[in-house]
DNA sequence: CTGTATCCAACTGGATACTG
DNA sequence: CAGTATCCAGTTGGATACAG
């Protein structure tokens, strides 16, 4: 096994950088919001419309917690009514490829889930 | 933008293999136990001393969940006492890079988390 | 349009005691 | 040693109504 670098360093003395990871990207909507800002930039409206079933709420919660871990940007356009955008920053861009492996790596899990009926 | 593949695939439709890996992982002492599983097999009694804190029943049930997720795997000695152990199976071993990804992502988001204060 | 304010049900994890 | 069984508190997300 050669996988001495990386979330397996130092003591083990349970502070992990990959729980802090986990902890930006748990919530319910957050995956499929930046799943969405991908597309480039999106309205709040857009967001809500995208994500079916989500309410005010909660989405105006997940938002404020990406933007307060600094992978989502948020601007404000001071008209009447008032229009709101989202996109991701470049800490969010980076979030990207891990996302990917999560992903690839949820295929097989997906595989093991068939596979074990 | 060229992050065209992985978990952007399809038509946003709510369907996302990246939440799939996540709810593996999304246990409050699932990272840690995987992390003491790179070390090789641990018995219960060796996951419950590494993992300061954690209480048997939440133990057994992190494990027990694993375990249905294809990632650890349980060989009980039958013995008296009993001796049951754990270790990774292939695709937990998987996973590794995985939370490598994370583990290198959340250091960049922790130095965010330092700059904005 | 983009939120905030309440109330609430479900889920997760922790404390503790007991068992084969 | 390696669990199970109860009970319980905190958190998360959802329904709904209201506001700038």
């Amino acid at each position: 096994m050669d996988h001495q670098r990386g979330f397996q360093q130092g003591e083990h003395q349970g502070e992990c950088k990959a729980e802090l990871a986990l902890k930006v990207i748990q919530g319910r909507w957050s995956v499929l919001i930046l799943r969405e800002l991908v597309d480039g930039i999106q309205r709040f409206s857009d967001l809500q419309r995208a994500l079916e079933g989500v309410s005010q709420k909660v989405l105006t919660a997940q938002l404020r917690d990406l933007e307060a871990d600094g992978v989502v940007h948020r601007t404000i356009h001071p008209e009447v009514p008032p229009r709101v955008d989202y996109a991701l920053t470049d800490l969010g861009i980076e979030l990207l490829p891990v996302l990917d492996g999560l992903h690839a790596w949820g295929e097989r899990q997906a595989d093991f889930n068939a596979a074990s009926r």
